[in-house]
DNA sequence: ACGAGGATGCTCT
DNA sequence: GAGCATCCTCGTG
């Protein structure tokens, strides 16, 4: 895969209000160039959002509502950070999850990367994914993205906006194409429906059955 | 096809 | 100690 031609996109991208930013990196592409040299690109197909007003966010506890003042205090404070920093963390003890950070800095918002359909690096991709027999078991779900594509908690807090992590144009998707549902695996926050997907993407995540 | 249950560690109460 | 923005394996139908 040629990568001259490809250009990062920007911090400016990201600050924005987080369920535009949530729609707008479907179509988009994640590039990974990984240390080992291989180059991993993704075609994201699905995305969460969290907003700092929504309990189901890590940054929820942060604000005093009355005074809209934000703690500096604990793994949360980083959703607070400037636009297009990763935020990474480990999730049942064993998953890392890819967020990139949204709004303005001082806002909290992120994104998750929830899915992504592989465009190059499929070699690697197989190799770190063993067990998938079927396309969503691949790259599908955010604990299996992050494990084919080789993400960590060691990206935690560095900007996506340049290598060797960073989003790329790609080829945006038309309104016809996204669907939108609840949020997967919450308890809190369910009526708000923020993820947002490519209608029949095979690589998209099938939603578990209600907890 | 579907559901139950286990793995495993960090954050917050 | 509880609760997790999950995934996998192994039952049963």
């Amino acid at each position: 895969m040629e990568l001259n031609n490809i250009v990062p996109l920007p911090a400016s991208f990201f600050a924005r209000p987080t369920l535009e930013v949530a729609r707008d990196l479907l179509g988009r592409w994640l590039v990974h160039e990984h240390p080992s040299g291989v180059c991993l690109v993704g075609r994201i197909v699905e995305t969460e959002a969290y907003r700092q007003d929504d309990p189901a966010c890590h940054g929820w506890r942060l604000v005093n509502p009355s005074t809209g003042k934000v703690l500096p205090e604990g793994r949360a404070y980083d959703l607070f950070a400037a636009p297009g920093t990763a935020y990474v963390y480990l999730n049942y003890g064993m998953y890392w999850l890819l967020n990139v950070v949204t709004e303005p800095e001082g806002v909290g918002g992120a994104v998750l990367i929830r899915a992504v359909e592989p465009i190059a690096g499929l070699h690697f991709i197989q190799a770190r994914r063993p067990s998938a027999r079927k396309p969503y078991e691949l790259t599908g779900g955010p604990g299996r993205l992050t494990m084919a594509f080789g993400i960590d908690g060691s990206y935690h807090r560095r900007p996506l906006t340049g290598p060797p992590l960073y989003f790329a144009a790609g080829n945006p998707v038309s309104e016809a194409e996204v669907a939108t549902s609840p949020r997967i695996g919450l308890s809190r926050g369910t009526d708000r429906h923020w993820r947002f997907f490519v209608r029949g993407n095979p690589y998209v995540s099938p939603a578990p059955r209600q907890r």
